[in-house]
DNA sequence: CATGAATGAGTTTTCATTCAT
DNA sequence: GATGAATGAAAACTCATTCAT
């Protein structure tokens, strides 16, 4: 036992690296400009060796994706169970996935056309579907989930008078949304954190009757 | 003369007909996947043309940008010259420009990483330089172009007292910017115009002393 | 107009110069074991040149199997529009079609699996499709192509009372489809004309009626 | 040594598996498109173990071949021990071989290649050994080996006077030779039997002095 | 012996760019 | 200036084989 454990604890170890190594290169590189060539020299592993993970480099970026979002859905969890204010818990949950989207600029492309307009789609369904934005496989739906967690908190809250209401839910679920590019793309001289806080202060502003 | 003009007439008109035709295809493929040789035939002309008139496929991309720019800042010239509130001027800018955007989201990547971190742009250096955020000529500073029209109209707004002091400029300023993206992106089954309009009624709320 | 036809004239000749370089070779080292590197580079051609004429190895293959059916044709009108006996005709034409066959053994894996039977097909589909005798574009139905002339050839022998009606004009006619295998393979020490003339003599004596 | 008997008893058990999982797999996907890999998962074994049984994916495929010229000899001796004429023999050995090609196609690029004439072998020797025909160890001989059996018979039937004597005997084994293919590949709706039993009775029609 | 993760050479294919016409 | 054939660097992906466990 100690033998298989020691095997699959290795193949853990690998896959791991692989994907460490993946985001580092995509974050210096940009996802279309790293190869998997990249990657594995850069972790100092075989090429065939990443076929021995994953099936492509789309699988890759959205296995990363989907571990995205099972992080931040275990951090909404803990937060829930705390007893604070609908506007305390958004803040601080954006602050985290603002966190995560920053050091994983890399995501932002998926991240973003997750929620592209329906009529784009087909239209891009004539063409060559090289780019990453528009694979046939399932890769949407991974920005809905992640705005599943916001939209529930923003309508809880409205539901409890805590925001207003003149305002859909969805619409200030895609504010808090829009931030996250700002999180990851800022040229301010501020640090991210502080960028974060001071424009969540302003949509909560807006948002919370008082 | 008359000769020479009208050759320049039939330069311009292929210059002219190349971006457009370029436009189209990149909306419609995205920027990566669509090839020069896919833009020239769709314009009906010969595949090395395109060399006549640009020096490279991310050289026209920037032109492009460079064009969006140009035609953005006229709107606000004219809207400048009306007499109008800052939130106003805002409000119309911010429309025009993010229907710009929505009608080019190809250059959505562009768009937003033109302000991305210094500290990115060395480390970036060192890799190859494929992507489109990562062109080696001198091709950044688009978003800062684009953004420096915002910033001074907010500058202005709270010189005279219309805006709110205790968040710096450069902030709401890219809280414009952020928006953007949600009007190339939203899935929300509103018309552009409605979702953008409901946003910039959230920020401007936020923004204006009242 | 001389400027063009040089052009097409140049054109021609690579396409030419590819088609005989990969027939060598195929020749030399088999058709699978061929890469089109290997063709290329024998062709004294760029790699990517290939790709100006051919899709790939395969439509290549398929291209060149085209072609030997449309030369053997063209030598069956001619032979018909002498006065011979059906048996005299069958005669060169075996011999001109093993000639074929001979100096371009490549195609024969082709040429045999083009009349396979159709329930192994069904049973490949579940596979992956990489060999070359189970694509799924249009690949079968070059073997009937060449056999629909030697049939006719045998169903008319039989009409006429020249050839024995008691086995079916098709089975003859695969008769002689198999004397091309031997042309290609036969390992005797005897020259590749008189290998055919005996083997013909067999079959042509046991079909005839006398 | 009932201990090292079971021992032995699995190994040749795991060796046999091995054979016919690759055996199924070559018939249904061809040899080329089969993998060691696809071997193995269809077999239920590890890739590794493999290699314990065989050098080679090519050693494997020659090793089946073998095993096939075996199980024809041992019929041969069952047939030549009963009293039976020449052309009787010759009938039930093409009948028992077709069988065996028709349920092994995957052979045939050997089969048939066994007997490749000599010059080629050596250009072949320049280019790379990846195709199935051209292995560098000493796999030559194949067809042979199959086609001695026959030549043998014939030679013996010419000997007795049961076959015509004006054709040389090479020349009609190869004719023989040449049925399997198209006991493998003929396109009729004919069963497998019958197609070779008409074929065969035309072949023998045409050598037995009457 | 069994196993399967690691490997990397090899293959197909794409495409921006050049350059002779 | 217009053209498009030629080019080759680079990318994704495959797979026979090895070797440590």
């Amino acid at each position: 036992m100690a033998e298989i454990s020691k095997r699959e604890q290795k193949k853990l170890l690998a896959k791991q690296t692989i994907m460490e190594t993946a985001i580092e290169q995509f974050v210096q590189r940009g996802f279309q400009a790293t190869s998997i060539a990249d990657i594995m020299k850069a972790a100092n592993m075989g090429l065939g060796t990443f076929y021995n993970y994953f099936d492509s480099k789309d699988q890759l970026l959205h296995y990363l994706l989907d571990n995205l979002a099972v992080q931040l859905q275990q951090r909404l969890q803990h937060l829930t169970a705390e007893q604070k204010s609908k506007a305390e818990i958004l803040r601080e949950m954006v602050l985290m996935t603002a966190q995560l989207v920053d050091s994983n600029k890399y995501v932002l492309p998926l991240f973003l056309s997750a929620g592209a307009r329906p009529e784009q789609a087909s239209e891009e369904a004539k063409g060559k579907e090289k780019d990453c934005d528009l694979e046939p496989h399932e890769h949407r739906g991974h920005g809905p989930a992640f705005m599943a967690m916001f939209l529930q908190l923003v309508q809880e809250g409205q539901a409890s008078g805590e925001f207003r209401q003149d305002v859909s839910a969805e619409i200030i679920t895609e504010m808090f949304h829009s931030l996250f590019q700002a999180a990851a793309f800022s040229s301010l001289p501020l640090s991210f954190e502080e960028n974060i806080t001071m424009k969540l202060r302003l949509i909560i502003d807006a948002i919370c009757t008082k």
